[in-house]
RNA sequence: UGGGGGAUCGUCUAGUGGUAGGACAGCGGACUCUGACUCCGCCAGCCUAGGUUCGAAUCCUAGUCCCCCAGCCA
């Protein structure tokens, strides 16, 4: 009976062929997934990739997905990013319900077991300093030195570990060293830090701690202690695997989760690296992290691009192991095809030219109907002003077009959406040669936009009646970086792309158009889909992104 | 003779011994009151070399290339 058949097959993918063969091996009864951000900085497309896998494959297996915030450093972390972060996995559609922890909420658990490492001489408190440890960590050839602190007695270790946590020494000054093996070839396991001292004030637990568990110490633990079964990050800790299962193998931990990793997303002509996102910020190449040209889920939110779209592109482009750049018209597809069906249709002239209609009669107007959007009967339709003056696009007339322009250029009839068919008959132009006004004849009887004697035109225009027309500020984007591998040559700052942001002041909205909400998808009729700035005090639209223009395209050949 | 991973159309991704499929991009056409949308068609791939097999992207052997790891970051 199920002969309905999405736009795409949800592609299989290697985290949900484990999770279907543990199901049915009975060695898990149920799902549980986590999406783990650490709040230093705003999520980005890229964690849309891994909030879609962790929060959707849960959802797909009737499992359930937790937030948890990695908060273990409290010198990079921000309660602004806790509330950003928390704001954008909901905007992207998804609910951990009850489900928000912290891996702050398990310091004292954590503390204890690392008493419990310490008592079985699997831990130690180390006294080198950080330039005599990596000296002694040995390299990816050679292997590591062991610390002269390492064979502490047991005693001693709880003794100075305690005094760590009472606050006795300053940064740095000791750590806590989980006591594996110098020698491993995986660096990871050579006796890696499990707690270093830090006074510094932590957003959730504020100063009750001067000690901090690393990422490896916490990270395992913390899933065990959520009884999450699937544990899934991405590539680069795949070698902290086995530091992940040393944790669960020598620690009473109430569960036994697994670790898969899997290829973070790339995408051309964007940075998708927090450091520098971060930096974009700091120096204020942009304008800040919700700036419509970064990829953060708070920029492409205030550039339009609805979570739909997103939540599509991630399911397009699968998941795997293989490290991998996705072009960005992949990116750009959903975002359009979304858009196209819901976005409301309105008229807006970006770069006005005054269009007189010479034959007009009076200085009256009239009233036209426009549909609002073809691909959806039930949005209906608008009335739209006609009159004596209007304004079209600049870029729709040439007074000496190449063959390939079909529309306006002296001479020509043009059809004008949803109006008549006029014809240029004169072109005004100022002291400097300028174009400043055409004058034009219109044909009543193309009211509506059809001529009763069935002549063609191969034009159609979107135009705006200057008798009502809104002037409004509108925001054109292009890529913030000027090429597919932003770095590739080594600083990636001189690839920003200068001409990312363009302005345009002087644009004329028709007012159903200027009548929009913020943050409402319309479509600018030829032009592209925008929404209306939240943010701005005036009447400013954002480009979300351009219709496809296989003109441009043809011209720029 | 460090450890760990990965190679399938231009890009992303299916395939798990039985006709290499999809999406995006590109190209061509149809349609069109958005040079949009939609529709139709085309182009195009198993890293290399051996081997096993009736049959190999898939199994074996040997290579090649790419990525990650030497934070008291995550």
């Amino acid at each position: 009976m199920a002969t309905e058949t999405p736009i795409a097959e949800a592609g299989n993918n290697f985290v949900r062929d484990i999770i279907r063969a543990d199901l049915e091996s009975k060695r898990v009864t149920g799902v549980v997934t986590r999406f783990p951000p650490e709040p230093n900085g705003y999520l980005h497309i890229g964690h849309a990739k891994s909030i879609c896998l962790n929060f959707g494959t849960a959802q797909e297996f009737g499992g359930r997905c937790h937030l948890r915030f990695d908060d273990t450093n409290p010198t990079k972390e921000e309660q602004e990013y806790i509330d950003a972060i928390e704001t954008d996995v909901r905007w992207l559609g998804f609910d951990w319900g009850k489900h928000l922890y912290y891996a702050s909420d398990y310091f004292e658990q954590l503390y204890a077991w690392a008493e419990h490492l310490i008592e079985a001489g699997k831990a130690y408190v180390d006294d080198l300093n950080p330039d005599q440890m990596r000296e002694m960590r040995g390299t990816l050839t050679e292997p590591g030195r062991n610390s002269p602190f390492r064979d502490r007695p047991v005693a001693e270790n709880l003794d100075l570990f305690r005094r760590m946590r009472a606050g006795e020494f300053p940064n740095g000054a000791r750590i806590l060293r989980a006591k594996i093996d110098m020698a491993a070839g995986n660096m990871n396991l050579r006796d890696p830090a499990l707690y270093r001292i830090l006074h510094a004030e932590h957003p959730r637990t504020g100063g009750a701690w001067c000690i901090y568990p690393t990422y490896d110490f916490a990270h395992g633990q913390s899933d065990a202690i959520e009884g999450i079964t699937h544990s899934v990050c991405t590539l680069e800790f795949e070698d902290h695997r086995p530091l992940y299962e040393w944790f669960l193998d020598n620690l009473p931990v109430p569960s036994r989760p697994r670790q898969y990793e899997f290829a973070r997303l790339n995408l051309g002509y964007t940075v998708l690296s927090k450091r520098v996102l971060t930096e974009l910020v700091r120096k204020g190449h942009v304008s800040g992290w919700d700036d419509p040209r970064m990829p953060t889920l708070a920029g492409l939110r205030r550039r339009g691009v609805p979570p739909a779209a997103l939540r599509e592109f991630v399911r397009r482009i699968g998941v795997a192991r293989a490290n991998s750049t996705v072009d960005v018209a992949m990116y750009e597809h959903p975002i359009r095809e979304l858009l196209n069906k819901s976005a409301l249709r309105r008229m807006a002239v970006l770069r006005p030219l005054k269009v007189v209609i010479e034959n007009y009669p009076g200085d009256g107007t009239e009233e036209l109907e426009a549909v609002n959007n073809p691909e959806d009967a039930t949005a209906g339709s608008r009335s739209i002003r006609f009159g004596r003056e209007l304004y079209v696009e600049r870029d729709d007339f040439m007074e000496d077009p190449p063959k390939q322009f079909f529309r306006l250029a002296p001479g020509r009839e043009v059809r004008l959406r949803y109006a008549y068919f006029i014809t240029c008959r004169e072109v005004v132009k100022d002291a400097a040669g300028q174009v400043v006004e055409l004058r034009c004849t219109y044909d009543p009887a193309t009211r509506g936009g059809n001529a009763p004697d069935g002549r063609k035109v191969k034009a159609t225009l979107h135009w705006v009646a200057a008798a009502d027309a809104v002037t409004a500020e509108v925001r054109l984007y292009d890529h913030l970086f000027g090429r597919p591998d932003p770095g590739a040559d080594g600083d990636i700052f001189a690839d920003l792309n200068p001409s990312s942001l363009e302005v345009l002041t002087d644009c004329r909205l028709e007012p159903a158009a200027a009548a929009a909400e913020a943050g409402q998808p319309v479509q600018f009729e030829r032009l592209g889909y925008f929404c209306r700035d939240a943010k701005s005090p005036g009447l400013a639209f954002n480009r979300t992104i351009g219709l496809r223009d296989s003109f441009a395209k043809a011209q720029a050949g």
